[in-house]
Parts: C-alpha cells; structure tokens; sequence
DNA sequence: GTTAGTCATGTTTTT
DNA sequence: CATGACTAAC
C-alpha cells in the first residue's frame, strides 16, 4: 500500500511543532501591509492583478470576496465549492488580510483537508505551509488540547483512543458493573456515548430519561465512570478531543481569548456534515472575529446517522445574524440528464434550502436504468458496459462503482477478478485496524507511553506465551492495589513471590525486553525499532508459522506498517498521526475502476458512474427506515443524489430482482427512488442476456401512478405475463405468511404515499434460479509466466498452485479457498 | 492455558 | 455465509 502523500510534507505530522503564539510564523510579504489598507478601506471588487480571481463566475466571486462577516455558501454538486474554498484563502493571503497562521479552515476528512492544502498550494505557493490550523475538525481538536491539556485534567502527552480501544475498556467497565454483555453490549453503550458527545453532552448534561435508556438506567454512571477512566488512563476518545475542547474555552476565558486573537478567518468545509458538538466548538471560536464562512449543501448531508445536523446549515442565518448567503447553483460537471435527473430525485425532499442546479453544457445521454434478475447478473452487466466503455476509450480510472452497503462489492469484485479487469476498492478494510496492524502499534505504545494500559493487555498474551486470563488479573489487582499502571505493575509482581514460576519468568522477559525497546528508542530510528521489537517479541514468527490464507498478507502489511514509519521524526511523531489519520489513500497506481460506498464517493466525480443495488431494502437501507423513518428516507435520498450527482457523463442505475442476504436468496422490489426520477430524463434499458427484471412489482404500485417500471416492453420477459403475476401474488402471500415482515403503514404521512410499496412485494426466494456466471474471459495470449504446477500467492485467496494457463488468465487450486481463475497479475509465484 | 470444535449470531454508512 | 463467542476436551 502506498500512500500518495508523504508524511513529511505534513506539517500535522509533528506533534510538538511551536508555532508561535502571538507572531505570524513567517515574514510578511512586501507590499502585505499596503494591500491590508487598501482592502479595509475598499472592500469592494478586487483589483485586477489578481489571476486567481479570472474564471470564477459571479457567485463565487461574491463568495470568494465577502471576506468579513458570517457567509453560508451554499454549494451544490459540482458548482465549485473547494474551488470557492480555496481561493477565498488564497485572496485573504493575497490581500493581507491575516497570516497564514490566522486562517482556520477545517474540513471533515483527512483527504479533503490534504486536497485543500494542496490546491490552496498551487496558488499561494510555500504560504501554505504555514498554515498550521488547516485539518479536520479532530486533528485541531488534538493541537489544541495538547497545548491545553493540563487545563482540562489531562497530560500533554494523552493517547487517543480509537473504537477499538474504547469498546474494549468499556466492556472492562460492563463488567466490573456485572451487567450482562449479552443483553447490553458494549457496542451499544459506546454508541450511545458517541451519541452523547456528538451532541455535546458531558455526563451531567445527560438527561435522566436518556440516560435511563441504557441497562435500566446506568448510561449515565456508566458514561461518567468511563469518563472517569479515560482520564485515569490520561487518554480521550475521538468525542472527547471536541467535547474537552468545548470545555477547554468556555471555562477559560483567556485562552478562548487567545483563539480569538489568532483566527482572524475561519472557513468550514461541507458544514451540513457538523454535528452539535463541532457546532458549539465553532460557534465559540467564531464569536472573535466573526468571519465565518460556512460552506455546505444540505442535499448532500449524509451523516445524520453519525450526529451530523442538517439544521446547523439551515439555521445558520439564525445562528450568525447578519450572514449573507451565497448559492451556487452554475454546475460544471454533468451533462443536462444527469442534472435533470439528480434535480428532479432530490426534490422528493422536505427539509431543503432549495437550490436548483443547471448547467450550460449540453444535455449528453440519459440516465439509464437496468434491471436484473439477480445479484450477479447485475454485476455482469456492469462487467461488460466497463468492457464496452473501455473499448469506446473510456478511461477505467474514470469509472467508478457507487454501491450502498460494503458487501455489495464482493459480487463485483469477484466478477472482476474472474474477468480480469482492473479494480480497486477505496475506503474497504483501513490498514490501521487490521490486527496485525493494530497489535504491532500496541507494543509501540506501551514502548512510547508505559502507561497504555489499553495497549499492554491487547499484547501481553499475543503471541501466546502462557500469560492468559489467570496472569492477566493478578497483574490487574496489583495495578489497582498500588495505583500504577499495568506494566509496572507487572514489573513489581515479577520481583515478588505471588506469580507461578513459569508465569514469572515469561513476563520477567517480557518486562525486560520493553525496557530494553525503551532504551533503544532514542538511539535508532522507529522503523528500525519496530522491526526489532516485531521480531524479538515473537510477533513476525507468529505469522510466519501461520499457515492461514491471510498470513502472508498480513507480513506483507507490516512491512507497509514498518515503511511507512521511515518519515517520521520519531516514534511518538508517527503515534501520533495515525491515531487521527487512519485513511489509507488506495496504491493510486494503475488503471482501474473504482469500486465503493456512496459515502465515501462524496465529493469526488467520474465520467461514468455505476449505481447498483437500487432496491428496496437495500436502498433505501431497511434500517434507516425503521430507525429514522421519513428522516431517515430523505437523507438515503440525499444519498442516491450524492450518487447521481457524482457522474459527469454517464450515470447508469441498476437493481436487482433477487439478492442474496446473509446466505438465502432473497427478492426485492426496485426503489421508489427509480420511480422518482423523472422520465425525460432517463431510459430503462434491458439487461444484456434477457433475464430481465422479473416483474416484482405491478400492479398495486399506485401511488401517483402505474410505476414506469411496470411497463412489460421494455423488458420483453416472460415474468411481466399475467400468469407470472397471479404466481408472484401467490408467492408473496407466502412469503407474508412465511414472516418476510413488513410494517404496514410505517410511511404513513408520507406524502407519497410509501405503503404502495407493500403491495407489490413479491415472495419468490426459490434458490435455483441462479446464473452462474460464464468464464468468457478472452485471452491475451502469449505463454504465461506461471507455468502449470507452479506455486503461488494471491492477496486475496492466499496459497495455491496453477492448475491451467490460458494466456495471462489462470486456473489456480488454491489451499484455502478452492479453484479459481485469476489473472496472473493478481498472483506472484512463491 | 490452549486449542479446536460447535454454536449462534448478526450484518450501513465512519471522522 | 462468515465471523465471532462460547464450550468441551487436550
């Protein structure tokens, strides 16, 4: 895995950078003071001189140059905001209005942040360096509260715990309160914390009915005492890094002073994705200044599930008094149809500002829809419009795969690799959560900060070496008796009586070799240090022994692990940025179609967009119906918007008439959101091989009407004969009575009358219907570089040996996971 | 204490 | 179906 960015550019790499507080971090430029003059006297156009100003149209001038005063910025897809963003810095910069050190700029993600230095880069040049508060919303939470810390009852050097860590001392606290994990699993508990936090609640601010709704009324004692933990342990949660910050200025009027003085601009990017607590926190260092500038699209709020409010964005006007409003509704990056139909879905909703897209470019293709009859021929289907596209020359790096929920992409993924075609999945499995990964950074923690007690109890038994549960409880006790943390409290017991002999000696070694690492630590460099504690401590050899698919993956991932120390300036450095920036920017190398989540799809375009998987159930996802109900269905409709909405040229929809889930075949009904888009901008074309969608829906669909899809031409299939329909009603009194529930009514209100959907619901689930998918792989030719016999290795399937060749496709016996055939760039011989 | 079974269980999105 | 949690035997 490669990353795109080096480490070392990033000046958030550096964890105890002294940025001046009261100076500008760097010389002024001529001229800088003249032009602050001018400015303040003349706020009105800028001068001409100013390139980066040519070529913004009219609103994102007016965005670009309200520089004082609150200002929402209303943005919608593809109509320039980053652009906006950026130059809106760069124009302050240019004008002199503040130092680089005194524009805040937050963004949401890592990558987004990344993006934004880098283009405001490209404009400003090296100035960009020296803007030390451009990142997310956590990582200046942790700048802040490390300079901070002492004032809110931590030390400057807390870790961060992840999601991991934090379940896991949770369920330590489930326990010592003997409530039954079964029944109120930490995972829950964690999530109502998160809850809590996202909303700006400590744990006195909780109220007693909320607070009441965990274990019979414990949430919040449970939520004070991990509280109380994390601060014993001197460590926060992600929550807690805007949470303290909350507390850190409102209880300190001089530093909050302090943060006044310094960020002169603040500029917030995709603000409808903020939730109350990074409301509060910017609403607080706003009030300075005043500059504010907030950049969002209330279409595009996808993280309600997450805490984000959509009514930060649609109460902003209230919320800054005085805020101009700038829309930007000019799009420039899809056709007529694809807006057409993105403009025409989204207005299904309610609770929007309301903006209405166009654009000047021309009207291209329709929006296509296609059905099919099951999971796999839907990615077969896609399989072959890629092919096809690509011969027209369509890029693959310019196609890209939208799908709702993860499991969706092993169908293509698997499709892809039996076809050969180039694929990458973007925001999969992180690197940094993977075990191996996480268990080699939990002896570097407790080698960095001895009293990482979190980490300490995920290591001392991995590899195994005889120190389980028994060993690992008096090593607690003692820890708790003495106050100490748990290595030294095994560095004590280790020189008294209490342990068995064998015990003893296994942590007398183990206590040993961390000093030893310890005392390494400064006289080598990190990623040497690491490979030697993975080696010493037995952790290498423990995969190297595994003869599991994965094992040799995961070495691999170590040795990522390790290179990807090598920038750093030292260990705590390198700890400290992966405990915020746990993205991995996917190996950028190669052409190849992306394939991922609509969530992680947001903010990014292609020319040809796949959207899978547009049913009902799936999306909009089951679960966000039942939990949110009619919120719930406008923000998956904001989703199938941001998907749409991510295609230049080409968007194609897709659904599928059975799917399978959680083993069983399952069918499904298309969305109503294909009903919702409008006809003249979309065409529903037929699956390529005649197993059309089979017609599971019909008559009974009316709620404004016959659905679209009802129409039996144009898919020339049997199923949408009246005898197919009489066995579909058939089955699906089956399937009722089989108990494939459904609330009745659960729309009810909706205005579109949702309970239509419930009619046509069809019950066929007989598992034989499946196609198996046709190996029509066409070979390159040429002898292949693995002849037959050969060993080899796949990332994906582990350990196998060649069976056949037939040009640059292989049929490989794999150890774990069977025959398969591959294309011999996805294996390497062994 | 470890291991290899079985069993059940649960399945969205993620800074 | 796949992963994880728990149980029973080494």
């Amino acid at each position: 895995m490669t990353r795109t960015s080096g480490p070392l550019a990033d000046p958030w790499n550096r964890p105890d950078d002294d940025i001046p507080f009261d100076l500008p971090a760097h010389t002024p430029r001529p001229g800088g003071i003249a032009a602050r003059a001018r400015a303040a006297a003349v706020p009105g156009p800028a001068r001409s001189g100013a390139p980066y100003l040519d070529g913004l149209n009219p609103e994102q001038r007016e965005a670009v140059e309200a520089t004082e005063g609150p200002v929402l910025v209303l943005a919608g897809a593809g109509t320039g905001k980053t652009r906006v963003l950026t130059t809106r810095i760069a124009h302050i910069l240019s004008l002199g209005l503040a130092w680089p050190s005194q524009i805040l700029a937050v963004t949401f993600t890592n990558k987004a942040a990344r993006e934004m230095k880098e283009r405001i880069g490209a404009m400003v040049g090296e100035q960009v360096e020296g803007m030390p508060w451009l990142g997310t919303f956590h990582s200046i939470g942790v700048r802040m509260l490390r300079r901070h810390a002492e004032l809110v009852g931590l030390k400057s050097g807390f870790t961060i715990l992840d999601t991991d860590d934090q379940i896991r001392l949770l369920k330590q606290l489930l326990q010592a309160e003997q409530i039954d994990e079964k029944r109120w699993p930490a995972r829950l508990l964690a999530n109502t914390i998160d809850g809590w936090k996202n909303r700006g609640l400590t744990p006195d601010m909780v109220s007693a009915g909320e607070g009441a709704a965990f274990a019979n009324g414990r949430g919040q004692k449970l939520y004070a005492d991990y509280q109380a933990r994390l601060k014993a342990l001197n460590a926060v949660d992600f929550g807690d890094l805007l949470l303290e910050g909350i507390r850190l200025l409102r209880e300190n009027p001089d530093v909050l002073a302090e943060y006044h003085k310094r960020f002169r601009y603040i500029l917030v990017d995709e603000y409808q994705d903020t939730n109350v607590a990074q409301y509060l926190w910017l609403r607080l260092l706003a009030q300075g200044s005043k500059n504010v500038c907030c950049v969002g699209d209330d279409d595009q709020s996808i993280y309600g599930w997450r805490g984000a409010e959509v009514d930060n964005i649609l109460r902003f006007e209230t919320d800054f008094p005085g805020a101009k409003v700038v829309r930007l509704e000019r799009n420039y990056r899809s056709t007529g149809h694809i807006l057409g139909a993105a403009a025409h879905l989204i207005a299904h909703n309610e609770g929007r500002l309301g903006k209405t897209l166009f654009s000047e470019g021309e009207s291209g293709e329709k929006v296509t829809v296609t059905g099919a009859w099951d999971s796999q021929e839907e990615a077969r289907a896609i399989g072959e419009e890629i092919e096809a596209l690509q011969h027209r020359g369509h890029s693959l790096a310019q196609m890209a795969i939208l799908v709702r929920a993860s499991f969706q992409m092993r169908e293509f993924e698997d499709r892809f690799v039996t076809m050969g075609l180039n694929y990458r999945v973007i925001g999969g499995p992180r690197f940094y959560e993977r075990a191996e990964i996480r268990d080699a950074l939990a002896y570097l923690r407790v080698i960095a900060s001895p009293a990482d007690d979190l980490a300490f109890e995920r290591i001392v038994n991995v590899p195994k070496r005889g120190l389980g549960d028994a060993a690992l409880r008096q090593i607690h006790d003692h820890a708790r008796a003495v106050g100490v943390p748990l290595v030294e409290a095994a560095r004590q017991l280790v020189g008294s009586e209490e342990l068995k002999p064998k015990v003893r000696l296994t942590l007398r070694d183990l206590v040993a070799s961390f000093d030893r690492w310890r005392e390494q630590m400064p006289n080598l460099p990190q990623s040497q240090l690491a490979e030697i504690v993975l080696d010493e401590s037995g952790y290498t050899e423990m995969w190297q022994k595994d003869r599991s698919a994965d094992a040799a993956g995961r070495l691999e991932n170590l040795k990522e692990l390790v290179r990807s120390m090598e920038p750093f300036e030292n260990l705590v450095g390198f700890l400290e940025h992966i405990s915020l920036v746990m993205d991995t920017e996917g190996s950028g190398a190669g052409e190849a179609v992306s394939i991922m989540t609509l969530h992680s799809a947001k903010g990014l375009e292609f020319d040809v967009v796949f959207l899978p998987g547009w049913e009902e159930g799936l999306f909009p996802h089951q679960r966000a119906l039942d939990e949110q109900g009619r919120a719930g269905l406008e923000e998956e409709r904001r989703l199938a918007y941001v998907g749409v909405t991510r295609a230049r040229r080409l968007a194609k929809v897709f659904f599928a008439s059975n799917r399978r889930i959680h083993g069983s075949w399952q069918s499904s009904v298309p969305s109503r959101f294909l009903d919702e888009l409008p006809e003249a901008h979309v065409e529903v074309t037929e699956s390529r091989g005649g197993h059309g969608w089979g017609g599971a829906t019909s008559a009974g669909r009316y709620g404004y009407g016959p659905s679209r899809f009802d129409e039996a031409q144009t898919f020339g299939s049997t199923y949408s004969t009246p005898g197919w329909q009489r066995a579909q009603s058939h089955a699906q009194t089956h399937a009722q009575a089989g108990g494939a529930s459904r609330r009745e009514g659960q729309f009810g209100g909706f205005s579109d009358g949702g309970s239509r959907y419930n009619a046509g619901r069809g019950g066929y689930s007989g598992g034989g219907r499946v196609i198996e998918g046709q190996l029509v792989a066409s070979s390159t030719g040429g002898p292949s570089r693995f002849p037959i016999g050969t060993r080899v290795f796949h990332q994906k399937f582990g350990y196998g040996e060649v069976v056949a060749a037939e040009g640059n496709k292989l049929t490989v016996q794999f150890d774990k996971a069977g025959e398969k055939r591959v294309l011999d760039t996805y294996v390497e011989g062994v």
